[in-house]
DNA sequence: CTAATCTTGCATACATTGTTAACTAAAGCA
DNA sequence: TGCTTTAGTTAACAATGTATGCAAGATTAG
């Protein structure tokens, strides 16, 4: 983007920002939520906790940013992990695991970033523009399915197939795209992302343990299954590690 | 149960219990999780904040309280939609139904119910036994689907169709059931659950907002697509209001 | 180089929260 | 009647988010 010959201030400033929200996350990590205050915060840094108001209007502030610095990691590591896979398929299987592995090697983050919308955070923006970063995020799987059914498409539902309201809805939706799909492939991608973060997030969340005490093997049956409906099945391959 | 000859002051003591939580649901409805303040909840009822210490030993267990009757609410709305619906397609559609209609009636609620886990409350009972209220929630999916398969079978994975790690964990479920199912039946009953829960929990925490402005259309796909995995495709019927 | 300004931090203060302790009055029971 | 239990009170403590005003350092203008 913009060059940027940083004076020494800001180049300080910079740095304590990035302070603060490593301190939040190692507070939100050891203490959870709750423990995310302020006042801990800034004891953690050896500063008042007045001084963060000098970088953030309020708490409030400070975990917005905090979420959205969390979902960049989130979506960078599944862009990295899609990045190194040669084929397409292993994009698909690879990213959706990886959504799985960042969800449960790092629960407490997982936790805020999803549940931001319930805490209150995630306000629809003044300016009415779309949020970046979800989109960002969205993009991952979103292109990938979008290329998977234009290099080797796979079966979907045709128009009259879909209840209208929802046609009309995933219409709206889908003149936001680059190039104009099939409303049936729409829909598959909501459905397969509705049964991906559905499994993901009620294993971090721990409403599978009522049935299953490690959701790994169920999170790979999910996959095999939304391969084969995404038409490959016969490709499925499990794990590398 | 057991019949219960209430002295006075038990009855007194009841009912203040029940205006607690009324004022405690009315204070979340209002103000959200974090108007769910003690003092508040006092104040509401013109009672000093350290009187209700006689009812709860802390915010947290009068919270959980409220938890457990959300969850009792929710179950029995479903109980009765299904007791009122001749036939076990009827049931197993309403009840979806239901389950979407209250969490969107009590948005609040439900995603207090639903996220207790991330927020704390839940934790493992001491004595290691099962969350009645849980179980008898889930008892209402799992009876029905397991009505449906005994009565009309359903296609299901085979046993070798399933992987070993996730047999071994299917088959310990099923052991604690009162009649033995194939595994491939708990297998279908976890992935209709995953989508279903997934659908009406995405919609609530406003995860779907970035495509869908009325989540209802893509509900009833997702519902008339689980129908035709259970064998009752044909027999799906939009809802009757 | 000096003086004005801007930035970053501080200590203090205030209202609000969960929770504990000490106390009081009423209710129930022998 | 007297003793115990219960349900409520007020006062206090520690911790939180936040507002204010001040001091010292960094930066910049003249």
């Amino acid at each position: 983007m913009t060059t940027a010959p940083l004076t020494r201030r800001e180049r300080l400033r910079a740095e304590t920002v990035e302070e603060i929200q490593t301190t939040a996350r190692r507070m939100l990590v050891s203490d959870g939520y709750d423990g995310l205050s302020l006042r801990a915060i800034a004891r953690a840094m050896g500063m008042s906790a007045p001084a963060l108001y000098r970088y953030y209007a309020s708490r409030e502030e400070l975990i917005s940013a905090l979420v959205d610095e969390l979902k960049i990691e989130l979506t960078t590591a599944l862009e990295t992990v899609r990045d190194a896979q040669p084929d397409l398929v292993g994009k698909l299987l690879e990213c959706s695991r990886e959504f799985r592995r960042w969800a449960m090697a790092h629960p407490a983050e997982f936790t805020l970033v999803f549940t931001s919308s319930a805490i209150g955070l995630d306000r629809p923006r003044e300016d009415g523009s779309v949020d970046p970063t979800g989109e960002r995020f969205g993009n991952v799987f979103g292109e990938l399915i979008t290329e998977l059914y234009l290099t080797r498409p796979f079966p979907i539902l045709a128009d009259d197939e879909i209840d209208t309201l929802l046609k009309d809805q995933l219409q709206e939706w889908n003149d936001c795209f680059p190039q104009p799909l099939p409303l049936g492939v729409t829909h598959a991608f909501l459905t397969c992302w509705i049964r991906l973060y559905g499994t993901v997030s009620m294993e971090v969340f721990g409403q599978l343990k009522f049935a299953l005490s490690d959701a790994g093997p169920m999170f790979e049956a999910e996959l095999r299954s939304l391969g084969a409906m995404l038409g490959f099945g016969g490709e499925y391959r499990p794990p590398s590690a």
